[in-house]
RNA sequence: GCGCCAGUAGCUCAGUCGGAUAGAGCAACAGCCUUCUAAGCUGUGGGUCGGGGGUUCGAUUCCCUCCUGGCGCGCCA
């Protein structure tokens, strides 16, 4: 946590309970809007005043007398309004937390809250039905800084990707393939209802044709599917590959027909006693854990007594806690919603002991894209979509991350690619990258190894701007953020603090002069340049944005 | 009809466990480059935090209700 905030958060809850103050109260501390009030602010007086039988601002006398600043790493204490407290740190709490962050380097900002439990990521899970779109980008984004901020604070993540590789939807890729390849020959086109009409599918029956001469014809559906899966789950590598994003496992929906698991959770589930037939139909009782009506797991005879989509995602995600991730995350359109209570029931059925908000969700809002003023319509059947590859390759890697990140999940984002591309020079990624370059350009242009910037001999009395003081302040919040961001599970907290803190970079760059001025200050200012090049440098890092030296 | 999400400056959005004078970018206007990157900095203007009620020392934040928009509510996936 922030350097010194802990130790103060710890005297405070300590002089409070000796004040009788329950044992459990953790006293919230936050940054006063006017830095003129200090360093922290607590507002613990005016919450314990009335259980107390106590005014609040008599209180927090009290509360004042009670403290030992020295182990609270304060300079003053004073009471403010109606009962707030403001504290200002002692400089030494200030300095040895801005060493301690040059001690950490690359580290700065991890912590170890996780302690090396495992946790599942899952994201993007798209059908290899055809390539990513710009839904599937935010999940990217979105899913891939996630597992970062988990990683950042000590969970063993792993980033998942499930295939839907069975199933009706995969039957209509092969029959839409096979309809290319058969208007290839002259015949009219014939593409099934609920098959695909994007034009890739045309370029799949052509490759499909050139490589099995021996079936111009596509008769052998087997073939034309496992050519047009394979095609499609190369293209959407590529995409990932293009924006960064690697997965550690890919778990595929027909090895859980291929071993059993299905017919197991089925027969589970019936044996949980939490099914009934109805209709011919197998229903789960999802009602009762918290659904609106029951679901079909199977269907009747008559509809072709398959499963629905819905049982074989209960399966797969007992996978999940069976190869002992104790922990599932998944990241999803929120067009998807519904899904949350119907997985959780079916796990919940089960009764093997999965948790009850197994697993947690996080549900992003659509995106809409906008081009040429105008919106376009994501239809995967009538084929026209935008596709991450090339708002990848419209704007580039960095801003198409960033743009995605810099909102909460929960908001509509609304994509313009014209804007995007337009604004490439008044965009806000640029502005954080050009604040790590700036600082790049010191060591640069004063031939000085920003590796080999130490602490030693910096008298932290030449940082004395507002400027100066208010930058450190905000660095040493680092490690507070991401801590935050990766327990709120939302990475755009990052891209807020990075752009706060890049103006603080720019306000301070063009207010204090580096290289030729006297050696104590140089000395001090090069410590501050070097200190918040590494904070903004893994900052970006945990949004997989670069960030460059020179730009 | 029911459920989830959203509604904050002209536009796009932040706002942590309820705190002090609600913030930033863009757009507008006025300034700042012989010194480490002007992709930058400084200043000005701009608000019924969707409407109404409630809870309390205090509400953009919590509760109720209404309005508006998006998504979902299938023996589709």
């Amino acid at each position: 946590m922030s350097a010194g905030v802990e130790d103060l958060r710890r005297e405070l809850t300590r002089a409070a309970v000796s004040l009788g103050a329950p044992d459990s109260i953790v006293p919230l501390l936050e940054r006063p809007r006017d830095p003129a009030f200090g360093d922290w602010a607590s507002n613990i007086a005016m919450v314990l005043a009335k259980s107390l039988g106590l005014k609040p601002r008599d209180f927090a006398e009290r509360l004042i007398a009670a403290l030992d600043r020295s182990a609270a790493g304060i300079s003053s204490a004073e009471i403010a309004g109606p009962g707030f407290i403001n504290f200002r740190l002692d400089a030494g709490t200030v300095s040895r937390g801005m060493l301690a962050l040059l001690e950490a380097s690359a580290h700065y900002g991890r912590s170890g809250v996780g302690a090396g439990r495992p946790v599942v990521v899952e994201f993007v899970s798209a059908n290899p039905t055809g390539p990513l779109h710009v839904g599937h980008g935010r999940q990217a984004a979105l899913g891939d800084a996630i597992s970062s901020l988990l990683e950042w604070t000590g969970w063993n993540v792993s980033r998942e990707f499930y295939y839907n590789d069975a199933g009706v939807q995969i039957e209509n890729l092969a029959l839409s393939t096979r309809a290319r390849v058969q208007e290839l020959r002259g015949a009219a086109l014939a593409i099934p209802d609920g098959g695909y009409h994007g034009t890739y599918i045309a370029e799949i029956g052509e490759q499909y044709v050139a490589e099995h001469p021996e079936d111009a014809a596509g008769d052998d559906l087997d073939a034309l599917r496992r050519f047009a899966v394979a095609a499609l789950r190369q293209e959407q590598d590529l995409d990932l590959q293009a924006f960064g994003v690697v997965f550690d496992t890919y778990y595929l929906e027909s090895s859980l027909y291929e071993d059993g698991r299905v017919d197991k959770t089925v027969a589970a589930l019936i044996a949980s006693g939490n099914t009934y037939e109805k209709d011919g139909a197998l229903f789960l009782r999802t009602t009762d854990y918290g659904d609106d009506q029951d679901r079909v797991m199977r269907k009747s005879a008559e509809k072709g007594g398959t499963f629905t989509y819905f049982l074989p995602d209960v399966a797969y995600h007992v996978t999940k806690w069976e190869r002992g991730f104790t922990r599932a995350i998944n990241v999803q359109g929120s067009d998807h919603h519904s899904t949350v209570t119907r997985v959780r029931a079916g796990l919940q059925a089960l009764g093997v002991g999965i948790p009850e908000g197994y697993p947690e969700y996080v549900l992003h809002q659509l995106v809409t894209v906008l081009k040429g003023g105008e919106e376009v319509k994501i239809s995967k059947r009538a084929g026209s979509y935008v596709t991450v590859r090339y708002l990848i390759e419209e704007v580039g890697r960095d801003a198409v991350r960033y743009f995605f990140l810099m909102r909460k999940g929960d908001s509509q984002l609304s994509f313009d690619v014209d804007l995007a591309r337009a604004q490439n020079e008044e965009n806000p990624v640029y502005y954080i990258q050009m604040a790590h370059a700036r600082l790049a350009g010191i060591f640069r242009v004063g031939e000085i190894d920003p590796a080999g910037v130490t602490g030693a001999g910096v008298d932290f009395g030449q940082l004395a701007l507002v400027e100066e003081t208010e930058l450190m302040k905000a660095l040493l919040d680092f490690p507070a953020v991401v801590a935050n961001a990766a327990d709120a599970l939302e990475p755009h907290r990052i891209a807020t603090y990075l752009h706060d803190t890049a103006g603080r970079i720019h306000g301070w760059y063009h207010k204090a002069h580096v290289l030729n001025e006297p050696e104590e200050i140089m000395r001090a200012r090069l410590f501050l340049a070097r200190t918040a090049q590494l904070v903004i440098k893994n900052g970006l890092a945990l949004l997989g944005v670069s960030a460059p030296d020179r730009m």
